[in-house]
DNA sequence: TGGAAAATCATCCGAAAGGGTGACGACAAG
DNA sequence: CTTGTCGTCACCCTTTCGGATGATTTTCCA
C-alpha cells in the first residue's frame, strides 16, 4: 500500500514538474490551464483506474466443497445441547432473559412473534433487545446475532 | 458504460468551469498552476479509483474444489473456506449476487453498508434482498439467514 | 446479433426495528 | 426499611426494512 502512495507521489511530482516545464513553453498561450487540467484529469483518471484495479486484485475465491461423510451432521446441534458461555455472559452482564431474547432473534422471530411466544408485550421485547444490543455493542439484530455466535453465547 | 463516460465528461467539464472561475480569482497569483494540478490530480484519482472499481466488478471466478472431510460437525469449519451448496442454490434459482447479499446480511450489515461495500445503490441492495427473501420463502433478514444456514447456503 | 437473464436504480408506502425516556412492581441483599 | 437489580410496560420519534412495481443497462448465450 505504501508503494502505491509512493507511486502516487512520484507521478504527481513528475506531472507538476512537467507542467512547470510546459508552462514556460505555452506561457504565451492564453487559456492553457484548461489544457493542463484535461491532461491531468485524463492522466490521473487512468492512474486511479489502474490503482483501483491494483489494490483490489480479484482474489480467486477458491471454493472448497466439503463432502461430508454422513456422521453426526454438522449443521444442527450435534448431540449435546448447546451451552452458552456463562463467563462471557456474566462479563457482559447479559441476563438470562436477554440471552433468551437473543436466541429467539437468532432464530429469525420478529419482536411481535417473540412477544406472543413469551407472553409479554412487544414493548418489553423491544426493551430486552435494546439492552442486549447495548451490552453486545451492536445496533442491529443481525449484527447482534453474529456477535453472539462469535462470543459463544449462541450455537 | 456510456453513463460513466458521460459522468467523466460532466465532472471534467465542471472542473474546467471551476478552474475558469477560480482562475479569475487567482490570476494575480503566480505559480498557481501547481495548485490546480494537485487539485485535479487528487480529484480524478479518486474518481478513477471509483470508476475502476465500478466497471470491473466482474463476476468472481468460482473454482469449486471438492474435498473429503471427516465430518467433525464442529462449529466453524477450520481451515476449509466455506462452501455454498451449489445444488440447493441452483434449485432455488439464487444467483451469485443474491447469495453474496445474503452472506453480507448474515454478517450483520445494513442495506446502506452493503451498498457502500459493493459500490451499488441502496435500492439495488434492497432489490436483491427482496429477491433472495422470496426465493428462500422468508420475509425477514434474520429468518433468511437462519434458512440459508439450514440449507447450506451460508456457513 | 437478438433475446433472455441478471444486475442496476428508482419511487411510494406501510411495517418493523431501534433509541430514548420514564415508570411500576417483585424480590433479594444489606 | 432502604437499595439495587430485574422484568415488565408505555410513549414518542427516527431510521431501517420490506413489498410492489417499473424502467434501464449489462451480460451472456444461442
Amino acid at each position: 500500500m505504501k508503494r502505491h502512495v509512493l507511486i502516487f507521489g512520484l507521478v504527481g511530482g513528475l506531472l507538476i514538474a512537467t507542467l512547470q516545464y510546459t508552462q514556460y513553453r505555452f506561457v504565451v498561450i492564453e487559456h492553457s490551464v484548461e489544457l493542463y487540467s484535461a491532461l491531468v484529469a485524463v492522466l490521473f483518471s487512468a492512474f486511479g483506474i489502474w490503482l483501483g484495479l491494483r489494490i483490489t486484485r480479484r482474489r480467486e475465491t477458491i471454493v472448497v466443497r466439503e463432502v461430508l461423510v454422513p456422521a453426526t451432521g454438522g449443521g444442527a446441534a450435534p448431540g449435546a445441547a448447546f451451552v452458552p458461555d456463562v463467563a462471557t455472559q456474566q462479563r457482559l452482564g447479559v441476563t438470562a432473559r436477554e440471552l433468551e431474547i437473543l436466541a429467539l432473534i437468532a432464530s429469525g422471530l420478529s419482536n411481535r412473534e417473540m412477544a406472543a411466544q413469551l407472553f409479554v408485550s412487544e414493548n418489553t421485547v423491544k426493551t430486552h433487545c435494546a439492552r442486549v444490543f447495548g451490552k453486545l455493542g451492536e445496533a442491529r439484530r443481525t449484527q447482534a446475532v453474529q456477535r453472539g455466535k462469535e462470543m459463544g453465547l449462541l450455537p
